[in-house]
DNA sequence: GGGGGAAGGACTC
DNA sequence: CCTAGGAGTCCTTCCCCC
């Protein structure tokens, strides 16, 4: 394909800049102050964005604005406006108030950093910035060439995500809903995305790229920074005598690359050849489609260039700042050092830094350095019809958490930051989040700790008006990678369990690339040693205790069963440590043992939820875990080892207060679980049959509680499709877990976490579930070794006749907690 | 007062 | 008739604690 290129220019012209600023940028506001920018010119044309210029404006505005009236999305804008508006009202009256002087001590302040920042200036650098034009919808008429000729856009009904510029010439542009659009232009054609083909065009470009710059950065799919400096000084002579268009060797090289680009993906780009990022990239713009601008790395071209450049044009300076700097009587670049002085009053230290640099033309020059940063986040999210079904928001975030830690596992990283985000059907956003003590990618962890943020969200509201949401997320950030810390490694939890009973697992893994493996390897092959380490699979603390009726009351006080005053003093009495974080290394040494009395450590503990949302939906009840596919063979099928053996006959006692909705019953069938512990072999389905147990899950599929392929097969749970996974308290009456029966409910909730997807409002029905989902040999195993420590401590006691170290007495727990397999039976 | 966590917001493609 | 995304980064503000 023959490469034009169409801006060969060494000084642009103002008035060939002026061709790139939407009239709407110069009139939108007078000076200082009279703003005259509408909500609509906001929602609606965004005259930007490239082929968006000489359109009907009028019509396509009174298009969109009756299809926007009236609607909550509208409304929100409304009122975000408002707020806006209100901001620059505050921001002009502290104006007002800032004497002369003021201003000129801050204007000079200004220069002088100013002078700096010029002095450092650096044109030594070529940085080019390559844009592919309309990418997606390049690849899907690349594809199909029934959409060559046609409006058309890639997107759904909700959104686009690009146009062709046929369709540009109707309005319609990226970003707005598909429903729009084709009132914008009925005849628009909508093409789903197909990310999966972006993506190996992108990979493609990136194989070009490289050749010209080993240190390239793709920013998105579609675009990238390189630096051909080196490749210019070593290639010089060869593009001399090229036929490449442009007059320069800069511009030789990139119409080579955009050649090289078209070649390999029969697509086109756009490029942008500057001293820096920030210039690259708005040069980029000036060309599209399918051309390049060359801006020469000289002092005063640069000036001018950017003098009367648009401040919209900035990456970075979105509507809000536009605004913002509008009421400053700034529009362009150049305007900004004449009021540079009120934007250092105005506005933050890093914005008014961020402002100079604009008006220098000043930007990054290491390429190299753009890509070096690690990410800092992952998220999941997902925007559904408005819902305010408990367990319909439940079930999503449990998705979205399955999704989440999905790409936590393949990029082989965890964090210890996690956020929900949730958005409201009025639109307004919100995010909540918790600190962990350790970090993590366990989804049991993840799912947790989003379920109680979110449900700490629901009971703000009430059931006359509950919160009502269009979209979930949840986000993973404070992030470490595991491939480069392994000493960080964090425990699964059944890991933790095997911790739990007494050994010390092998824990040998720690390439990167099995780690996960391992870490289920690791219970298979646990030591028998005398350590004493237990790490809380609820909040993640390590205890190190030398009795586990302590290690138990830890956990109670998680769930909100026994008193935490009960654990402090317990835990105070023993010389034990906790753990601190140190850059993310679990150190069992440093920290005296507060933290597992202290209330902040405690992560994730579902004590006093109100709101006691599941007794008719069982959380995460209609979650889909992948069984099919390859983790399907080692699934561990299990006989459930539960503890009905000889009770349900006694099932006359029954309080079962029904599925019902009506929130919080606790349902009991009486059932002495103590009674049943020795029995190891039962099968669900026989000891299930007879009770009256709640069918609201029967749908469940959590035979499978992992979908990571190779990790924790241990936790891969089967169990009989009748598995009890509802909150069906079957208890022994005698615990006041019934006490909901004579309206005593109690206000804990207790969440499985095992599998995470369960609660439970009485301890025995926890302990029951947990058996569900531990399989029968860790529990066995959990068992030999807990009896054994347990035989061995007896002998120890005897032979030393002697109460414990600490001459603090050790009972057995009373309450059926979930540590009671670890408790030495 | 500084540091850090939490929440919100702006901005980008 | 309804229907306005997803993922990520950075910054600011507020608040609490030391």
């Amino acid at each position: 394909m023959e490469v034009v290129s169409d801006s060969t220019n060494q000084v642009p012209a103002q008035a060939e800049l002026e061709k790139h600023e939407p009239e709407t940028d110069k009139t939108k506001f007078d000076n200082l102050g009279e703003q005259r920018v509408s909500l609509l010119d906001n929602l609606i044309l965004n005259t930007h964005k490239a082929g968006m210029k000489d359109l009907d404006a009028g019509k396509i505005n009174e298009i969109i604005q009756k299809a926007s009236e009236g609607s909550l999305f509208y409304q929100h804008k409304q009122q975000a406006q408002l707020r806006l508006d209100a901001k620059i009202a505050e921001m002009k009256s502290a104006i007002d108030g800032f004497t002369t002087d003021q201003v000129a001590a801050a204007h000079k302040q200004m220069e002088r950093q100013r002078m700096v920042l010029s002095e450092e200036r650096d044109l030594s650098r070529t940085i080019v910035h390559i844009d592919m034009d309309m990418f997606y919808a390049a690849v899907e008429m690349r594809d199909n060439p029934k959409l060559r000729d046609v409006a058309m856009a890639v997107g759904s009904m909700s959104m686009l995500s690009t146009s062709n510029y046929a369709a540009r010439k109707f309005g319609v542009r990226a970003a707005m809903p598909g429903f729009i659009a084709l009132k914008l232009c009925p005849e628009l054609v909508l093409v789903s995305p197909n990310f999966d083909k972006y993506k190996a065009v992108s990979k493609i470009m990136g194989q070009v790229l490289v050749r010209y710059d080993a240190h390239y950065v793709m920013m998105s799919l579609d675009e990238a920074y390189l630096d051909i400096t080196e490749h210019m000084a070593a290639n010089s002579d060869a593009y001399q005598h090229s036929a490449l268009p442009g007059d320069t060797l800069p511009e030789r090289v990139v119409a080579q690359i955009r050649e090289d680009i078209c070649q390999a993906t029969q697509l086109t780009a756009s490029a942008g050849i500057a001293a820096n990022t920030r210039l690259a990239k708005v040069c980029s713009d000036l060309n599209k489609p399918d051309g390049q601008y060359y801006l020469p790395a000289n002092v005063d071209t640069i000036m001018a260039f950017v003098n009367s450049l648009s401040i919209r044009k900035i990456n970075g300076i979105g509507n809000v700042m536009e605004q913002q700097l509008g009421a400053l009587g700034i529009t362009s670049c150049g305007d900004v050092m004449p009021h540079i002085g009120l934007i250092s009053l105005v506005f933050s230290e890093a914005s008014s830094s961020y402002m100079l640099n604009i008006s220098l033309g000043l930007g990054c020059t290491d390429v190299a350095a753009m890509g070096a940063g690690d990410r800092k986040s992952m998220s999941s999210e997902t925007t559904f019809a408005g819902t305010s079904s408990k367990q319909q928001l439940f079930d999503i975030l449990t998705s979205q958490c399955q999704q989440l830690h999905k790409e936590l596992l393949q990029a082989n990283i965890r964090g210890k930051l996690i956020t929900i985000k949730i958005k409201r059907v009025d639109f307004v956003i919100k995010s909540r989040s918790l600190s962990l003590g350790q970090s993590t990618q366990e989804l049991q962890v993840i799912v947790s700790v989003s379920k109680k943020l979110l449900c700490q969200e629901m009971e703000k509201y009430s059931q006359d008006n509950p919160l009502t949401l269009r979209l979930i997320g949840v986000r993973m950030s404070s992030l470490c990678d595991m491939a480069n810390n392994n000493k960080d490694q964090q425990l699964s939890i059944t890991e933790l369990f095997a911790k739990a009973a007494g050994g010390e697992q092998t824990h040998e893994t720690h390439s990167s690339s099995d780690t996960q493996q391992s870490c289920g390897a690791g219970l298979h092959s646990t030591k028998h040693t005398t350590a004493n380490n237990f790490l809380c699979p609820v909040c993640n603390t390590l205890i190190q205790t030398k009795f586990l009726s302590t290690f138990n009351k830890h956990i109670d006080s998680c769930l909100g069963i026994n008193s935490k005053e009960n654990v402090t003093s317990d835990l105070l009495k023993e010389t034990s440590t906790s753990y601190a974080t140190d850059g993310g290394t679990v150190n069992s040494s440093k920290v005296p043992n507060v933290a597992a009395a202290n209330d902040s450590e405690v992560g994730y503990c579902f004590s006093n939820t109100s709101d006691q949302y599941n007794s008719d939906h069982s959380i995460g009840g209609d979650t889909e875990y992948d069984i099919s596919s390859s983790n399907a063979s080692k699934t561990t099928t299990i006989t459930v080892v539960n503890n009905v053996c000889n009770s349900l006959a006694e099932d006359n006692a029954t309080c079962d207060d029904s599925t019902t909705s009506s929130s919080s019953s606790t349902r009991c069938n009486v059932i002495s679980t103590d009674d049943c512990n020795s029995c190891v072999n039962y099968n669900t389905d026989t000891c299930f049959s007879n009770s009256s147990v709640s069918t609201s899950n029967a749908g469940r599929k959590d035979n499978v509680s992992n979908t990571n392929s190779n990790s924790n097969n241990n936790k891969q749970i089967s169990s009989s499709s009748n598995t009890k996974s509802s909150a069906n308290c079957n208890t022994d009456t005698t615990t006041d877990d019934c006490a909901s029966k004579s309206g005593g409910l109690k206000e804990v909730v207790m969440l499985c976490p095992v599998c995470c997807s369960v609660e439970f409002w009485c301890e025995t029905e926890l302990n029951r579930h947990l058996d569900e989902c531990l399989s029968v040999e860790h529990i066995r195993a959990a068992k030999s070794q807990a009896q054994q420590q347990t035989t061995m401590q007896q002998k120890r006691k005897q032979n030393n006749n002697a109460g414990t170290s600490n001459g603090k007495r050790h009972k057995p727990p009373i309450n059926n907690t979930i540590t009671k397999y670890f408790s030495g039976i």
